[in-house]
RNA sequence: GGCUAGGUGGCAGAGUGGUUAUGCAGCGGCCUGCAAAGCCGUGUACCUCGGUUCGACUCCGGGCCUAGCCUCCA
């Protein structure tokens, strides 16, 4: 079995071969760091951290790039309402970030450039694409010709003159050509710039990535991923500027986009004003049940976002745990290989729902085993789990999570368990079921085992 | 207007030219003082109209509907 991903440039699924098993390359979209994030913007941290963790399954070495944008004009914007600099802004949202994705179980890449650490490179790309007639100096900006990129629109199979038509925005006069885009532009005194040989400016939002990828990655990489958003402009532009500086036929032999996150259907956007912030969710759900939530739907498709299904998830989860809870050593699970039936639905393009169905599967089966499978067969769960970076957690902390909600004391707990068991064995029912209620109003379940009972934090 | 993707059981969501997805919920059973949890069992699902085929939810064509990109956006 080999690998195969849906490349959106040939719009077909294919089988994966980097150009060096010794060294894949993957780059991925990162955050613009002057906000928090929303889980539109979690959706493709943890589809390609997935990713990561199937290739490094497969391969000794995967060199996986995940950029920082810390230079932008909404940063400038952010920066400039609160009276600070721009450090201030990208510091914070950054440091939430990485916060906030590590609650999903998304790994750090294994390099994470910033766009103000290459600044030099930028210039100097430009500077390429310059005097190779690529780009054109203009009123203090520096443009992408697009004219001279016959492949202009390849990716996002667009046509240029069509793409003059349906212009939607004013053209700037000093474009040569509308679909020309900047890749240095000035900077006022009151706003973050660099010196260039084009005076003091910033760069466009395009050239960084180009930039980066090819600082850490090389100039031609295997595996190049986004949000379906970013195909035009940002990725064609990529493209462009990429292949143009480097002279090369190929920039990212496979493009990944992910589809996105929904709210009744509608796209979640800050413009739409529907956008539900990561930090927040944080506060009331656990990071793992939002991943698995986020993975429960193919990455290709777009996945409508709601509390009920949120509440799903945390209700398999919960079953999940119970059962290594009931029947896992705690024993480390290295030594085991995750499902192979799991294995090869993330071979498959990702296919996400059919590895949860599998892991499932093995749950079923952990569930059903004799006595003396279950260790292995928790072992094997949790192996699992580890490919698709869930069940990590020591059960205890799983369920232990949701009493930050809870008013009670663990103490006050177990005491009013002893006098229900008392008034049980007592056979005073109506007084045991009386303290079960009262529990039960303040959010704990009471599970009668055979050996004691035991409680945990009910599920909302 | 151009280009994409999609319409599957109560809900979410895979997949396949003829055979059980899976999860959540529901229902029946076991267990329990009664429950809960857990386990077992359980569902005549594939937008519409034509076509291809021995056979289509699955392939092809038309239609209807939904969402997205073309502008900052994951």
């Amino acid at each position: 079995m080999s690998i195969r991903i849906y490349n959106t440039l040939s719009r077909e699924k294919e089988t994966f071969v980097p150009g060096d098993p010794e060294r894949v390359t993957m780059y991925a979209c990162g955050p613009t760091v002057y906000n928090y994030a929303h889980i539109g913007n979690a959706r493709p941290a943890v589809i390609f951290d997935l990713l990561h963790r199937v290739l490094s399954n497969r391969f000794p070495k995967v060199v996986y790039a995940r950029n920082i944008t810390d230079v932008d004009d909404k940063i400038n914007a952010a920066a400039a309402q609160e009276g600070v600099s721009i450090d201030v802004i990208t510091r914070r949202y950054a440091d939430a970030y990485h916060a906030d994705m590590a609650a999903l179980g998304v790994g750090r890449p294994t390099v994470e450039p910033r766009a103000t650490d290459h600044i030099d490179a930028i210039i100097a790309m430009i500077e390429r694409l310059i005097s190779l007639d690529h780009a054109y100096e203009a009123e203090g900006h520096v443009l992408f010709n697009v004219e001279n990129f016959p492949d202009y629109g390849q990716l996002s199979r667009r046509d240029r003159r069509e793409m003059i038509a349906g212009a939607r925005v004013e053209v700037a006069p000093y474009k040569k050509h509308p679909g020309d885009f900047v890749l240095w532009k000035p900077s006022s005194e009151d706003l973050p710039g660099w010196d260039s040989p084009w005076g003091r400016g910033r760069p466009g939002w395009h050239i960084e990535c180009s930039a980066m990828s090819a600082s850490h990655l090389g100039e031609i990489i295997d595996i190049h991923a986004g949000g379906q958003d970013l195909v035009f402009p940002h990725h064609e532009n990529e493209i462009a500027q990429s292949r143009c500086a480097h002279g090369t036929d190929t920039f990212a032999r496979y493009w990944l986009h992910n589809g996105f996150v929904t709210v009744e259907k509608r796209k979640m956007s800050k413009s739409l004003g529907n956008t539900l912030i990561v930090h927040e969710l944080l506060k009331q759900w656990p990071g793992e049940a939002l991943r698995y939530l986020l993975l429960s739907a193919h990455y290709r498709q777009p996945l409508d976002w709601s509390e009920k299904a949120l509440e799903q998830a945390q209700s398999t989860l919960d079953r999940l745990y119970g059962l290594l809870r009931d029947h896992a050593p705690a024993a480390a699970s290295d030594e085991v290989a995750p499902d192979p039936a799991v294995t090869e639905a993330l071979e498959d393009d990702l296919n996400t729902p059919t590895a949860l169905a599998a892991l499932n599967g093995l749950a079923r089966q952990l569930a059903q085993a004799e006595s003396g499978e279950q260790a292995l067969l928790a072992r094997r769960l949790r192996a699992t789990g580890a490919l698709i970076g869930l069940l990590q957690q020591a059960p205890a902390d799983w369920f232990a999570q949701r009493q930050v909600a809870v008013q009670l004391s663990e103490a006050t707990i177990e005491d009013l368990i002893q006098q229900r068991q008392q008034a049980r064995q007592a056979r005073d029912f109506a007084e045991a079921d009386r303290i079960r209620d009262q529990l039960a109003d303040q959010g704990i379940v009471i599970k009668d085992g055979p050996e004691r009972t035991t409680w945990e934090v009910a599920a909302r």
